[in-house]
DNA sequence: ATACTATCTGGAGTGAACTTTAAGTCAAGT
DNA sequence: ACTTGACTTAAAGTTCACTCCAGATAGTAT
């Protein structure tokens, strides 16, 4: 597939596909003979994998490292464990914080709906 | 308190106190004759709802807006709930990202491990 | 062969969110 | 009064993750 088809399925832009690749974020896509990307399964499985994991926020120095690893061969198998380990860890922890933050604003909301029905603040501070 | 103290309960740099009172992410601090900032009760609930929502990754700029709207009135209560509940949806949207490449990370680590403990790769792709 | 569109590379530019720097002011101790 | 250390501002600098651009090359239709 052209980069045009992969950016157009996967809603990301050409030059951010070009970047990953670039940084290392994704391996070396597969180029035609006169050096033209020509994305195959696995490489595709490799743009859909970077596309899940910085939607979800995981910084792009982190996938570099993950792919960099899995490059390097089958001992690096433990390290990628532990970063993938690490990953999830950190997922949790932001999940949590959104938790957080989704009941704060869950509070707020209620407070203000009986305010629009009644036309009083049922509170007084606004932080 | 003074910035310093606000600085070390909050786990906020100095610096990032003063830029977010700047750019209006909280409303101008309580200060001193001398001009130094002494926060008061209510400017720490406001730093301590930035923190909240920055830390859930809301943008700053979407902050700025409801300081602004709390600032004048009211009147602003409907947008302010509007303002509310986008956010709300925003980061339930954010959520199930971060659950969807939990799912994944989760189904890796687990074929790393049987890796780790037998020597022996159970899949073949990578990504 | 010619024209036209798509893709290529390397490098510069952008926006968000801080962070650092420089130069000056305030407050507490001696 | 003097020094020391914390605090002040405005402005420039940094990092991250793209995003845009210029000029060159590739592929396609006539």
């Amino acid at each position: 597939m052209t980069i045009k088809e992969i950016s157009e399925k996967y809603d990301i832009s050409q030059d951010t596909l070009r970047y990953y690749e670039r940084v290392g974020m994704i391996p070396p896509v597969t180029r035609t003979a006169g050096g033209i990307r020509d994305y195959k399964e696995e490489d595709i499985r490799w743009v859909e994998l970077a596309k899940c994991m910085r939607s979800a926020g995981i910084p792009v120095e982190t996938m570099i490292e993950y792919v960099k690893l899995t490059q390097e061969g089958d001992t690096t198998i433990p390290a990628r464990l532990q970063l993938l380990k690490d990953q999830k860890d950190l997922l949790l922890e932001q999940k949590s914080k959104i938790d957080e933050t989704l009941e704060r604003l869950n509070y707020k909301i209620s407070r203000y709906e009986i305010a629009v029905e009644t036309g009083i603040l049922t509170w007084e501070d606004e932080a």
